[in-house]
DNA sequence: ATCCCTTTGTGAACCGATGCACAAAGTCGG
DNA sequence: CCGACTTTGTGCATCGGTTCACAAAGGGAT
């Protein structure tokens, strides 16, 4: 049931090659600064930190952008990459919490060099609203519909306490807000057609401890685990 | 050539199920708050956001820490999940790079609630050199070497702008650490034997905006798709 | 124009993770 | 003490993802 498609690419990429392609774009913008202008499946895997089978397969699923014998031309293949992951279009995202973290990420580089743009910030503490942060005035959170609404807002990065999330999270859903980012430490209950996706800093390092418990006691423990 | 082991662990636990555990302690966390003594494996995976079977086998990789026909004692599986991942010991953390970012992690409360304790905060920057963050004093790049080994730091976390992280992890390296959790948008590279986690904020940006995309020109760019 | 060399794109085997479905093991009421 | 009921722990089928290894495709030299 495959159809003939003349277009290559195949509509249907696999959750963990989504999920590199911002790598495999990374690599490529550090590697066209340099004035490289081609790159072989084997450099640019090594510059990603992937093996050359995987990002050679990851590629195919979007179409046979490579010539072989040379490799992959760097600008046409991070225009590629860019439209697949739908960079080309500028998003407006909204910070809700300014605290720390919001601060942070309101602040955060990488954000804008990726065609997203924050376009709103907004918390609940007298204290903070009103003030500028990265160029931005803070707003209320009783404004929080009206504000997503007028700039236009798709994407909603939550930077709340835990306790907060879930209500903002359901606000933000009834005024049509379908991707939300998520900082809280909490789970959030969406519904289906709602894509979440969640940082929890502490579990980063928990998985960390975890190994380095192995590397340290491992050793000994071998005697007791034997 | 399973071992006849009268410990029930089975030393080798999925690396998938490890990135779990954290999010099943969160869970138990707030339970015990709450009163709760006892759960089911279908009450905790609904808290945890997982589904039952997969929760009751990541459990069973630990241990038969369950009752049957009553479900697991929260306070007990708190403490295995917390040994086995290593938070019953205290883990000194430093932070290299005290900008927007470093400075919400300085602050962030998960950490200490996890057995983590930042040890210290390194920056290159004499600007902010001296200044107290989160009661604590910031030390100078050079010092870096000398902090870790003082404060026995054991576990890295890297917040510093992607130019100054590989330098920065080669340091750290030379002086026995072996766990490193990454901010910094770039691929270190290091030794087999050592850790490295990344965390890029940008990139879950990318792939929400991905199945945006598809959410919102799905149904249009299917003509043109086909 | 032909041959050799490089590198892509992919079929197929493999591997780990997921989810179903049920037997085993325990509780509780009578 | 027994039988009904609940919930765990796991064998097994399945699935998605990774890796290997090679045929197909192109470039460049002669």
């Amino acid at each position: 049931m495959k159809s003939p498609s003349s277009q290559p690419r195949d509509r249907g990429i696999p959750e963990a090659t989504v999920a590199r392609l911002p790598l495999y774009l990374r690599a490529l913008h550090g590697m066209g600064e340099r004035g490289i202008t081609t790159v072989s499946s084997e450099d640019l895997a090594v510059a990603a930190g992937v093996n050359s089978a995987k990002l050679r397969k990851d590629l195919s699923h979007l179409g046979s952008y490579g010539t072989r014998g040379v490799g992959y031309d760097v600008e046409y293949l991070v225009y590629q990459i860019s439209r697949e992951l739908g960079l080309t279009q500028d998003w407006a995202v909204a910070i809700v919490g300014v605290g720390n973290l919001g601060r942070a990420l309101a602040n955060y580089g990488g954000f804008v060099s990726r065609g997203f743009r924050v376009a709103a910030l907004v918390d609940a503490d007298p204290e903070v609203v009103g003030d500028t942060i990265a160029g931005l005035n803070v707003e209320h959170i009783d404004e929080l519909e009206a504000v997503i609404k007028r700039r236009g807002v798709s994407i909603v990065v939550l930077a709340t306490p835990a306790a907060a999330a879930q209500k903002v999270c359901d606000r933000v859903i009834a005024v049509g807000v379908t991707s939300i980012l998520n900082f809280a430490p909490v789970v959030l209950s969406v519904p289906e057609s709602v894509d979440v996706r969640k940082v929890d800093l502490s579990i980063e390092l928990q998985i960390l401890a975890f190994h380095e418990q192995r590397k340290a006691g491992g050793p000994l423990m071998a005697v007791d685990g034997q």
